[in-house]
DNA sequence: GCATTGACGAAGG
DNA sequence: CCCTTCGCCAATG
């Protein structure tokens, strides 16, 4: 059902970044499930992220979700989530450039010249992990 | 309302 | 092998 909760001239007051779903079962909030869901020491791709809820072409939606993500509760771990290359993309997006690879280090996870090392090793793949 | 951008990725040249 | 272009969907200008 879909409740009009305005008629009136609001403008826009409600920003992104805050709860762009205001239901769920959202691309954004489905991206935050499986993020969440990634081990500690694993990290995984926009796109294996991406392909897992169907839609493989949309990786880039991954990281506006994860954008969103920054203000949703529970926390996203998105350090947990580099592109296919494995290299820190979504660094400068973090609080502070060097908050990512912080908190990925302290996952277990290492990193070097913004590219998580052993990448492929480390690498979780939702499609495999939570069943194909 | 159209044009541009974006934390990607695959394909083409 | 490196660079460019296209596709995807949504937000922003």
């Amino acid at each position: 059902m879909k409740a009009k909760e305005n008629s009136k001239p609001l403008k826009t007051a409600k920003k992104i970044t805050e709860a762009p779903a205001p239901k769920q079962h959202s691309f954004f909030e489905d991206v935050w499930d499986v993020v969440r869901q990634i081990p500690k020491g694993r990290v995984t791709s926009y796109g294996a992220v991406a392909s897992y809820l169907g839609t493989k072409m949309s990786a880039r939606m991954v990281g506006w979700a994860m954008n969103a993500a920054h203000h949703s509760h529970p926390p996203v771990p998105a350090q947990r989530v580099v592109n296919r290359n494995g290299m820190l993309s979504g660094k400068h997006h973090f609080p502070t450039p060097d908050a990512m690879e912080k908190m990925l280090k302290k996952d277990g996870v290492k990193v070097e010249n913004d590219t998580v090392k052993d990448f492929a090793n480390l690498f979780w793949n939702p499609s495999e992990e939570l069943g194909l």
